[in-house]
DNA sequence: CGGCATCCGTGACGATACTG
DNA sequence: CAGTATCGTCACGGATGCCG
């Protein structure tokens, strides 16, 4: 438990950078945004992260009210790290980040790793730039299926697997479509024309995107 | 010169981070927004960086595009820092950090160096939300004087010293105010109505800023 | 004097092994 | 499963030196 180290400036961006600006921290973040998770998902999601820097920084992240532990209910009874009300404003920070880095994704190389839903963020802004208010999207991939919550002000902003109740809209596609819009090459309205995403569903927002 | 670390993720979040999440990076973004900034400016408001990490910093983000090295033309023959407009783009970064930030400001550590210019980030945030569009505004602190371009498109975000030109709003202050606007715990109309912010000027700016 | 490069002590990081 | 322990390596921070 070292005596964090600050940049010791009276700057909020400084300060929100002696919070979450060491390595892997956002990234935690980026994981956590998917709601309650164990060590070991955390820890499988995040590849090249060391499991004693994994341990170090939820511990942070804990003292800095960014994130809580709690035992789940048995049976099952395993620990998982789930944000707060505080760590869940961070969304912003990640948007912009993935809003940013969206341009330097270029091809995917040999030794990235993927995960589905970290086509999460980069989805979230292809809908809302399609004019997607609050909504619940189901998204099919080759790589897996997960849902967003769109606009949602509290609770996760995405999850593994189908959409818990009625999606006001699906969204399949093929992963160089996903990657496509990852990148900010076309808008989700382009991808639905060319026929390149298969849009369900009987909400406003469904009937919005197959129109487009 | 490392062969730069990377997460190796597929994700643009990590991307981003890859460029500008090692340690000083997104602060000597914070300087350079100011405009072209020489070496020893840069050392000296970013107190704490070591001289060599500097140096590797901004050679990184040459490579990276983010900033490029220009000579000035004679006398004073220096060389500079200036952002690229891929560097200028990391603007909604820094802000979205300085607006998470804010609540963690709290009092002035006695250990906390300070910069008139690091509130510009913050100022630009009040005025935003004060329904200010594209302006120049000049803002007078005891610590200093800086101006602001807020809504700029492209140029640098703020600068030392008077406006350059009409300012379209001027602003003086005390330092107990500026941190308070800083911290969010006001906002710029309500530091108006408690006479705590002087606004002059002849702008539509500042006549919205003295009847808030 | 501005703009770094070099050296050095300390701490953070990453990989692996191990434990309750 | 959920971490802790150990260890080699590298990055960081501070000081100093060099060079135009």
């Amino acid at each position: 438990m070292s005596p964090r180290r600050s940049y010791d400036q009276y700057c909020s961006a400084a300060r929100a950078l002696d919070l979450v600006g060491d390595r892997w921290t956002l990234l935690i973040v980026r994981e956590l945004l998917a709601g309650p998770r164990r060590y070991t998902d955390l820890h499988a999601d995040l590849p090249g992260v060391s499991t004693d820097v994994l341990a170090s920084r939820l511990k942070d992240m804990e003292q800095a009210g960014l994130a809580t532990r709690r035992r789940l209910s048995p049976p099952g009874a395993a620990f998982v790290y789930e944000l707060t009300g505080r760590g869940r404003e961070l969304l912003p920070v990640l948007q912009a980040l993935s809003a940013w880095g969206a341009p330097e994704l270029g091809e995917r190389r040999p030794t990235d790793a993927v995960r589905a839903h970290w086509f999460a963020l980069p989805l979230l802004r292809s809908l809302r730039e399609a004019g997607a208010g609050e909504a619940l999207v189901e998204v099919r991939l080759e790589e897996g299926e997960f849902h967003l919550r769109v606009g949602a002000q509290q609770g996760p902003v995405h999850g593994e697997g189908p959409a818990p109740g009625e999606a006001d809209a699906r969204l399949v596609m093929d992963a160089g479509t996903c990657e496509a819009l990852a990148r900010g090459e076309v808008s989700l309205a382009d991808a639905v024309r060319a026929g390149r995403v298969t849009v369900t569903g009987e909400g406003t927002l469904a009937k919005a995107l197959q129109e487009a």
